[in-house]
DNA sequence: TTGAAAGCGCTAACAG
DNA sequence: CTGTTAGCGCTTTCAA
C-alpha cells in the first residue's frame, strides 16, 4: 500500500524538515555542545520523525577515519580468547567503534589478506593477541595505532598488556608447596614460548624460596595441546616414583595429564594433586574440577581497548607496559599431602 | 631521511602515474574485462609501483554497499559457535568480505545498539545465529538481507540452516538401545526451546521404534548448563534405581550427569552410559570423554554464508530451508550393557 | 575502449 | 550560533 520508494532519509531530509542548514544538523548530532538547546531539540525531533539515521561510509570518506577495529588472533576457536574479546568488544562499542575479529590461525595467507585490509583503510586500530604483527616492515610505515595484549612480541615496541604470569606461577607453585607437597612437577609448554618462560620461571623462583631442590626429573613437556599432557601422564608414570603435585603450564595439558594419570588407574587429587593456568571455560567443568590461575582476562580486553583508543585519540599512554595481577583458583585438583 | 608526508596514495595518483583517466583505473580494477590487456597491465604496474589500495569508505560511499556481514550470536565466549564462525568467516572472507560479530547476551540494549548499527547501512547482510531478530518489526522495513542458522526464528520467514536435530536424536537413541540398554533416560532441554523440542521428540521416536515403552520417571530437566546437569545427576540419584544410560540434550548437560555422578562414587561408563549433544571442544577432552552428535557446525557456517551472499546478489535460493545431518561420534562415556 | 564530469552523504573551514 | 561551500576518493553514466 505504500509505494514510496523507501530512499533512506539524509542529512539533508532532515535539514529540510527542521528549515535549517545539513551543517547544524551536523553539528546537533556530533557536538551538541555548538549549538543552542532549541535547535538541538529541533534536530532532534526530525531525527526521529523522519527515521533518520547517519551514513557512517560518508562520515568515514570525510573524516578519514571508521571507528572499526582490528583484534588479530591466532585461533578464535580457542576459549582462551573470549573473555579477552568481550572485554574488548564492550569497551569498543561503548565508545561507538565497530571490532572486526581476524582468525589468523598464524597463516601467512590469512595475515596478508588481513594487513591489505588495514592498508586499504578499514581499521583505526589493531589489537594484537598473536605474538606477532602481520604488518611486514615496509607496511608498518602506514603506523596504524596498535597495541599488543597477552603475548608479548619480540622487538616490537607497541604498548602492551599481559598477566604477571611469573609471579602468577609462583603464587601456585608456593601453593603447592603450602599443601605439604615436596615433589612438585612441572609440564613445560613450548620452549621457545614467552609465556612458557614466564611461567617456568616462576616455578623455580618458588622452589628457590622454599629451598626445595629443582629437580630436572620432575619436569616434563608439551606444547600446550590436551594430548600432550596425556603424554606427559605416560612419561610420569614410566618413572620409578609419582610426583606429590603436578603443575601444567596451561589448563588443557593439566586436563590431558588427568585424563592421562586416571586411565594409568592413579587418582586425581587423591594420589597427584594436579594445577593449572589460565582458568578457561572448562577447568571448573572438568571432572574432577581444576586449580588454576584465573588471569583477569575480560580486564586484559578493556585495558588494552582503552589503551588503543587513547592511542587513537592521540593522548600518549601513561605507561607502554601493564602487568596485571592473576590470581588462584583452588578446585578439587589439588590436596593436602596426606599426613602419613 | 625520508621526509615526504605520507600521504595515502589516490586513485588519481595511480592516474596520473599511468598517463590516463582515473574512470579507466577504476575499471581495470573491478572489471578488468572491460579494459585491454595492455592498459590494464600498466594500471596493474603502477598500483604496484606506488602502493595504491583502495579507499574502501570511499567506494562504500559511491556504491551503496559496505561488504560488511553482522553475525549476532548470543554468546560467543560459547564454545559451541567458534566452528561455525570460522565457516561463516572463511566464506565471507574468500569473497572479499568482511565480518562483525554481535555479542548481545541476548539483551535488549545491546540488540538495539546493534540494530542501529544495521541501520546505519554499515552491514550488507545479517546472519541470525540467536534465535531471534534483533530489528522491530518497524525498522524490518528496511529489509537487509538476513539468514539465520542453528536455531530457528518463530514467525520469521528467513532463510534458515540447521541441524537434523530430530533424526540425530534418535539415531542417538537407539544407538544406546543397540549397546542393550533399556531404560534409557533423557535429560531435556528448556522446554520452550526448539531445539530441545526436536531433540526430545527423536529421542521417543527411538523408543517407539524399538518397542521401548516411554517411561516419565526416566526424564529429568535441565536449562543447558552443566550445572544443571549436575542437578539432574542428583535427582536421578534420589530415585529407587539408576537408568542403564541416559542421553542429555547437550555436551554440557552430559557433562554435568557425569560429575555429578562420579561425585556419588557412580562410574561412567561402568555403571550407565552417558550421551551427549554437539560435540563442543572439550567433549573429547573430558574424563571420560563423551558420546557425542557432531553437527557439521564449519558446514553450517559455510551454507549460511554463501545462502546470504546469494541473496546480497539478487538470487533467490533454491530452498529456503536446508538441514543438514549429523553423525554420531563414539567415545568412552558409552558401552555395552553387562550381559549378566 | 576510454575520458570528462557528476555526485554518493557527510563534515569542517570560513564567513557572517 | 548558524549558513555556505568545498571536497573526501571513488564509480558510473554519457559521449567521444
Amino acid at each position: 500500500m505504500d509505494q514510496r520508494l523507501p530512499r533512506k532519509p539524509t542529512i539533508s531530509d532532515v535539514a529540510r524538515w527542521a528549515g535549517i542548514s545539513t551543517a547544524t544538523v551536523s553539528r546537533a548530532l556530533a557536538t551538541p555542545e555548538k549549538v543552542t538547546a532549541c535547535t538541538r531539540a529541533i534536530v532532534l525531533e526530525a531525527v526521529r520523525k523522519i527515521g533518520y539515521v547517519p551514513n557512517l561510509a560518508a562520515r568515514n570518506l570525510r573524516t578519514n577515519k571508521t571507528r572499526t577495529i582490528l583484534a588479530v588472533l591466532p585461533d578464535f576457536s580457542n576459549v582462551f580468547f573470549s573473555r579477552i574479546l568481550r572485554g574488548i568488544s564492550d569497551t569498543l562499542v561503548a565508545r561507538g567503534y565497530s571490532l572486526i575479529i581476524a582468525d589468523t590461525r598464524n597463516d601467512p595467507a590469512r595475515e596478508a589478506q588481513y594487513a591489505e585490509f588495514i592498508l586499504a583503510g578499514r581499521v583505526d586500530g589493531i589489537l594484537l593477541l598473536n605474538g606477532r604483527s602481520i604488518l611486514t616492515r615496509r607496511q608498518g610505515r602506514a603506523a596504524v595505532p596498535t597495541v599488543s595484549l597477552c603475548e608479548r612480541i619480540p622487538n616490537a615496541r607497541f604498548p602492551h598488556i599481559e598477566t604477571e604470569n611469573r609471579e602468577s606461577a609462583r603464587m601456585m607453585t608456593a601453593y603447592l608447596v603450602s599443601l605439604g607437597h615436596k615433589n612438585i612437577g612441572y609440564v613445560r609448554g613450548p620452549i621457545t614460548n614467552v609465556l612458557e618462560h614466564e611461567r617456568f620461571a616462576g616455578y623455580k623462583d618458588a622452589l628457590l624460596h622454599s629451598r626445595l631442590q629443582y629437580n630436572p626429573a620432575l619436569i616434563t613437556s608439551g606444547d600446550f595441546t590436551l594430548e600432550s599432557g596425556e603424554a606427559a601422564a605416560e612419561a610420569y608414570l614410566s618413572k620409578p616414583k609419582l610426583p606429590d603435585a603436578i603443575f601444567a603450564c596451561n589448563d588443557e595439558m593439566a586436563m590431558g595429564l588427568i585424563r592421562g594419570l586416571s586411565a594409568a588407574g592413579v587418582t586425581v587429587p587423591c594420589d597427584v594433586s594436579i594445577a593449572g593456568f589460565d582458568d578457561i571455560e572448562f577447568a571448573e567443568a572438568y571432572n574432577p574440577p581444576i586449580t588454576t590461575v584465573r588471569q583477569a582476562r575480560r580486564q586484559i580486553g578493556e585495558r588494552a581497548a582503552e589503551l588503543l583508543l587513547q592511542l587513537i585519540d592521540g593522548d600518549l599512554p601513561a605507561e607502554r607496559e601493564i602487568k596485571l595481577a592473576a590470581e588462584l583458583v583452588i578446585r578439587k585438583s589439588t590436596v593436602s599431602a596426606r599426613t602419613s
